[in-house]
RNA sequence: GCUCCCAUCGUCUAGAGGCCUAGGACACAGCCCUCUCAAGGCUGGUACGAGGGUUCGAAUCCCUCUGGGAGCGCCA
């Protein structure tokens, strides 16, 4: 990859980070800083009115959490920063002069209200919804009398009249728009704060960006945002655009149903290495079929392998990853990844020995809660099925086990081949009567490495008590 | 309402006119392995939204429709 690429998320901080924001910002990392360029954070704070630091805390928080990491930001300045748009305000300054001095923009004094009866009539009129131009023309005096009715003014771009905007979408292909559908928008409001149309494009310019990525939502926006540059005599990144996250259904992942930021995916104790896994080939081929390690990730990464449809966000297949994340943890990972789950009395080793025991068995932290009680307290009452198998297995079974088991210790080895000469049983009819007394259910880690966690008075209990059983 | 974008198994997708009686992965079902579950191995079912063209030949090109999404903000 070229080395002079420049890569950057621009996060705003309205909320947490979003699933399908991460997989924007994920997608610009390897493209850029993964791939030998620089990746830089910009955060768009520039409404001031909305979101708050935490947000800004928060996100950073979780892309870090992510893996990425990042060349300049507001964390780093590289010095062609502030890295806030809430911080750059002498600079946009600057820009809206010359564009006004230079005849791109001109102030406009219409009132929300004027502006929404005028997209009213336009939509009546099966019109799309333009600015009408009412203050593109004001002269000297035009503009004094607005000015004294208390009028306070937005600053409009001019768009060219009879222009064809063409560009080449780095995921889209070769795009083409007239500027006669644009209508002049915004690029300061009255109250002086500046426009996501203006500063997101002149900062991506001035901070040397040369491919953005984004949302499928700007494809129709980037016409304007050329234009804008253009007079500005700023250069123009490239632009791509990525299809919308959609849930299970179809509709856009909102943050009200289910887990969709990246946030909450922590919490539940999915791993950062599966939710990378899965993003990576979210709505984009290139990565093999098999786990790939996060720093491998830039190598499976490929503009031209990105998808053009909306992508589904699927639960199961996320799980996938979350199991093979899991089986990858090293002992220390595991105890790690369990902390708030394992029994705060515990030693350090027996929360290691917990923790790698349990390991292969859990795809969540909170699977481990269940395990607790079988090495260490009650059993959950037995199905009938599991109660017809113990007995079947008969009380003699189980006092042999007994037997067995006080030759044997916690050898489960040995345990086995007394117990299989005492009974004639084998197989799943020797081991599975055992399975279900010892630990109530069915499934779980060998019993070979059960065994010697359970404690030995526990297991004479639960062996005796399913002697019991009729 | 207008403009633009998208459309292959349930999901992520391969497929750039013949290699496709459409391939892989996840999920699902069965079998094998195995003390169980998981993992692993094998097998199976399920898809080119519809209709018209173009062509000797279309999942692939064109048109219409349908369905989904986005944009048209003094939000980002």
């Amino acid at each position: 990859m070229d080395p002079k690429t420049v890569t950057r998320f621009a996060p705003s901080p309205t909320g947490a980070l979003h699933l399908g924001n991460a997989r924007t910002a994920l997608f610009s990392f390897l493209l850029g800083r993964a791939s030998g360029g620089r990746f830089i954070l910009r955060v768009e704070d520039s409404d001031r009115g909305r979101g708050g630091p935490e947000f800004v805390a928060s996100q950073l928080a979780d892309l870090t959490w992510l893996g990425l990491s990042w060349d300049a930001g507001p964390d780093r300045d590289d010095g062609r920063g502030p890295y806030r748009q809430s911080e750059r305000g002498p600079i946009y300054d600057g820009l809206y002069k010359k564009l006004e001095r230079e005849g791109h923009a001109y102030p406009c004094y219409c009132t929300p209200p004027e502006l929404d009866v005028a997209r009213r009539v336009q939509l009546a009129a099966g019109q799309p919804p333009r600015y009408p131009g009412t203050c593109r023309g004001l002269d000297a005096s035009a503009r004094a009398a607005r000015v004294a009715e208390g009028r306070l003014p937005a600053l409009r771009f001019r768009v060219p009249d009879s222009r064809v905007i063409e560009f080449e979408d780095l995921v889209r292909g070769p795009q083409s728009v007239a500027a006669a559908t644009l209508g002049d928008f915004v690029l300061r409001r009255a109250d002086g704060g500046p426009i996501f149309f203006f500063c997101n494009a002149v900062d991506d310019s001035l901070m040397g960006v040369t491919q953005v990525l984004r949302g499928d939502d700007h494809l129709s926006n980037t016409p304007r945002q050329l234009l804008l540059l253009q007079a500005l005599g700023l250069p123009a990144p490239r632009y791509g655009h990525l299809p919308l996250l959609v849930d299970a259904s179809g509709a856009p992942l909102s943050k009200r149903r289910g887990s969709t930021t990246v946030g909450e995916l922590r919490e539940r104790g999915y791993l950062a290495a599966a939710v990378g896994n899965y993003l990576l080939r979210l709505g984009h081929t290139g990565a093999p079929d098999q786990w790939v390690e996060p720093a491998d990730f830039a190598r499976s990464f490929s503009l031209d392998r990105l998808g053009r449809a909306p992508a589904h966000f699927d639960t199961a297949q996320l799980d996938h990853w979350q199991r093979e994340a899991v089986r990858r943890l090293t002992p220390e990972q595991a105890v790690h990844w369990l902390d708030a789950e394992l029994p705060a009395d515990w030693s350090a080793q027996e929360r290691r020995e917990l923790a790698g025991l349990l390991r292969g068995n859990l795809v969540f932290p909170a699977d481990a809660a269940d395990w607790f009680s079988v090495l260490r307290g009650e059993l959950v009452p037995l199905t009938a099925e599991d109660r017809t198998v113990l007995a079947e297995a008969g009380p003699a079974f189980f006092e042999a086990a007994l037997a067995a088991y006080r030759e044997a210790g916690a050898d489960f080895g040995a345990l086995g081949r007394e117990l299989k000469q005492r009974t004639g049983r084998k197989g799943a009819a020797l081991f599975m009567p055992l399975r279900i007394a010892l630990t109530g259910r069915r499934d779980g880690p060998e019993l070979a490495a059960l065994l010697p966690a359970i404690p030995a008075a526990l297991v004479r209990a639960r062996l005796a008590g399913a002697a019991g059983v009729h």
